[in-house]
DNA sequence: CTGAAAGCGCTTACAG
DNA sequence: CTGAAAGCGCTTACAG
């Protein structure tokens, strides 16, 4: 079984709470005392229950990192950011995923708070489920999503922009007729990707078309089939600005396919700059957003919030910026 | 402040037992005072303290999952595998990476006992500390690495035949000079691999070249660098079997500025089965490994263990098979 | 500098 | 069917 505080406090000869201050750093305790307490807690590999330790401190000293999906090239990144902050700050990272729904562990960590704070990478929580769990105790930051209530902050890329300077980049070479592969319309990032889109037409006054806005979503596969599908109906874009690089990934390939020739037949420019993207053939430009630096952010802001800084931004904004490469 | 069960208690007008028999389902309640001890509850929004249950209970009902990297393709799969079971079993899955060595979260929930069982993704904790912390009350499944202690078991892929597969597969196609982009010298799968090769060239009498064996390191770029390196010394290799994917599309990569064709000029069988595989031009040759059932495998038998089954395979293999698409 | 004691929020024999 | 009480393993005022 494993040793507690009191077999330590035994083996050592004395109480259970000098082992405790002791182990903890106090300076009350005498250098000596220090000495054995530590070497009887080594010798019989004691270490502190994190139960008890939480139960009593009321603190978890924990961030829960929750999302959908085993990490897509975006989000692996952005956790990357995070987790460098959240160690910086002495506390641990714990990533959940909502496979189960409501009897998720995502769910089921944020409603028994067994975090400090929370990054959420998803929207299958609702807007309801994280207002009445969002409070002083245990702030939440929500990437990608905008939310206003107490306690709750949003990171968000600056879809917009980016959007619009992808649609701009494409007019600029010279063609008026700028397709939009579409993502889900339920989501936010494709919604904002649209509006920038739209407005990008508008400022340099090409008329809208709602032909040229291809539904699909955001899966390699659904831009592959929805390019297949255009070109067979004889309709062969001469610009796109495609939701994000996945779809661009599955355009470029049902391109080749028909012996489409980029950027000769077809510019195209994406939006995520995922690592594939500069590995295409031709490689594909696409509109960049600093990842590292979002989880970083996101977890800044959650820590600010763990602190009592009630001076927050919400939401802050991640710039873009285009990446020319081969097929713009 | 967050209701506890005292306030539940009181509300309701039970004692606070009655108030845990209820909530937990005992069927000594009557059904009356359940149904208020429920409504009293949900009006509270009352939820159990986890940590106190935990301290209490000593289980913590949850599984961890271990690794490095913040989900390179491979794993993801295998995360997937991992979630259902554990879902299925009514476990949580919590995932913590190793990023801050002895003082990352994964040292820290496995050293604390934060978790009843744990799977581990990675060969950054070494021998000595998984043997001294697998017990019976925390198993542990260790994935793609050979270790023999109570209570750690192992799931491997079967390297070796696979890379004996893919360099029959070249040698067959009439190639006798079959170079091996090596991946990492420490690491397990690489080893595995090279001894595959080695074998094959045996069983077929090819006489082994060290010269062959092209040092790299798993990533695309190191396959990229060492291909226009030998390229650049005038060695045009007829044959390669690449240790793992990645570097496979780094090779195609170089292959491409250089002018040469695949599988023209240069037939290559890759390792993994990555997604992206499928996506290179021409479509990568490779071998293939079940990665959603290694990870059900894993959760599997972890739960063996943790239900006190003591007679258990391991290691357990899991079979690959080539994968035949453009470049061989 | 050290210890006795209360208490964190639960579960679970035990008694009635 | 319900309640009083012990106890899980810690931390932390408080006293000395």
């Amino acid at each position: 079984m494993k040793a507690t505080i009191k077999d330590v406090a035994r083996e050592a000869k004395v109480s259970i709470s000098t082992v405790s201050y002791a182990i903890n750093g106090n300076e009350r305790i005498s250098e000596e005392t220090r000495k054995r307490v530590l070497e009887v807690a080594k010798r019989l590999n004691y270490v502190a229950n994190g139960n008890a330790k939480m139960l009593k401190q009321k603190k978890t000293r924990a961030i829960g990192l929750f999302f959908n999906s085993w990490f897509g090239p975006i989000y692996s990144e952005i956790a990357r950011g995070i987790e460098r902050t959240v160690h910086k700050m002495g506390y641990d990272l714990v990533a959940c995923s909502l496979y189960g729904e409501e009897h998720s562990t995502a769910y089921k960590y944020l409603r028994d708070r067994m975090v400090d704070g929370a990054i959420v990478l998803t929207n299958s929580f609702d807007d309801q489920f994280l207002h009445s769990v969002a409070s002083e105790d245990l702030p939440l930051v929500v990437l990608d999503r905008e939310i206003q209530a107490p306690h709750i902050y949003s990171i968000l890329i600056d879809n917009f922009g980016g959007a619009f300077a992808a649609t701009k980049a494409l007019i600029s070479s010279g063609c008026k007729e700028v397709y939009f592969f579409s993502g889900p319309q339920d989501s936010y990032d494709n919604q904002k990707r649209l509006d920038g889109y739209i407005a990008a037409l508008g400022y340099f006054n090409v008329e809208f078309n709602k032909d040229f806005i291809i539904p699909a979503d955001f899966t390699e596969e659904s831009g592959y089939q929805q390019m297949k599908a255009l070109l067979a109906k004889g309709i062969a874009p001469r610009a796109i600005f495609s939701g994000n690089d996945e779809m661009a990934i599955g355009i470029i390939r049902a391109a080749r396919e028909h012996g489409v020739t980029i950027p000769g037949d077809l510019r195209l420019v994406g939006f995520d700059d995922i690592r594939e993207s500069e590995m295409t053939v031709p490689a594909l430009t696409t509109i960049s957003h600093q990842k590292l630096e979002m989880g970083t952010l996101a977890a800044e802001t959650l820590f600010s919030a763990i602190n009592g800084d009630d001076n927050i931004d919400s939401p802050k904004i991640i710039p873009t910026n285009l990446i020319k490469r081969e097929t713009l």
